[in-house]
DNA sequence: CTACGAGTTAAAGTGCACTTCAAGTCAAGC
DNA sequence: GCTTGACTTGAAGTGCACTTTAACTCGTAG
């Protein structure tokens, strides 16, 4: 299995070699094994900086994700907790895409309105504060 | 109409007076009038302090949100300037539900999934790397 | 008159997620 | 042997969005 260097790991995953090392401190990435000195990866860690992208970019903290990434599947109490965390984020997820696609709603609508202020334009408005029960 | 304080804005809008402060410093609100030297809100501020909140809870920048709320619709180069961010913004924030929308499929999954660790859950990785063309 | 509560300011502090720096280690190429 | 480039460490620095602090000004109630 080929072996990869922070610098090489970094590279294909768009992320800069100290924020892994960072990772690893905060106890999100493993620490890898290491050849005279040097951090060795293998390919497998793509699938990990992958959850933990997704998780920070949707509004986890370090501590959140780090939870999430190492109190999943263990059978003992800590389960328990994530799946307290587990619920509370997914409603969190669920109010920030709410949020999202408000604002999305009011970036096309006021592309189309001509009204001096924003938030006085109904067009906005309605499309804005129209709760939509929807399944996004 | 009714004149409110620093204090009553901030309670009914769920913020700290130092924030509203702060966006006022920061050019997101509109300095309003005073009576013996302390601010008096109309209700009108409510509308405004919605797009603020909307926009940096969908990761606009204090400076990105400044430019939405005051680049808006000035006929003059401004407004070039203001599409142009907000039709980048558009595609961010449209990364952003397409995150948020994965990390909900993970977290959803991750209930009744019994993988030792996550990365390796093909049930997840399924779900989570679908591109859904949606229109969410 | 005094005290209180709510407001005012500028300036310093906070927490998070990294980044940058200084000084060092190491393998490979000339 | 020396240089180069990628890596190593701990510690300090950064940028953002606020928050906290210290010292102050008011209007009102007792």
């Amino acid at each position: 299995m080929k072996e990869l260097s922070i610098g090489e790991v970094a590279r294909q995953a768009g992320l800069s070699a100290s924020a892994l090392r960072y990772y690893e401190r905060a106890g999100l990435l493993p620490a890898p094994p290491r050849r005279s000195r040097q951090r060795r990866y293998t390919e497998a860690v793509f699938g990990r900086i992958y959850l933990i992208r997704l998780a920070l970019e949707s509004g986890f903290t370090i501590g959140e994700t780090r939870l999430f990434l190492t109190g999943f599947s263990e059978q003992t109490p800590p389960a328990a907790r994530w799946r307290t965390l587990a619920a509370r984020k997914l409603q969190e997820v669920e109010a920030l895409m709410d949020r999202a696609r408000r604002m999305k709603l009011l970036l096309e609508t006021s592309f189309r309105c001509r009204c001096p202020r924003l938030e006085d334009c109904e067009k906005f408005l309605r499309a804005a504060k129209r709760k939509q029960a929807g399944s996004c």
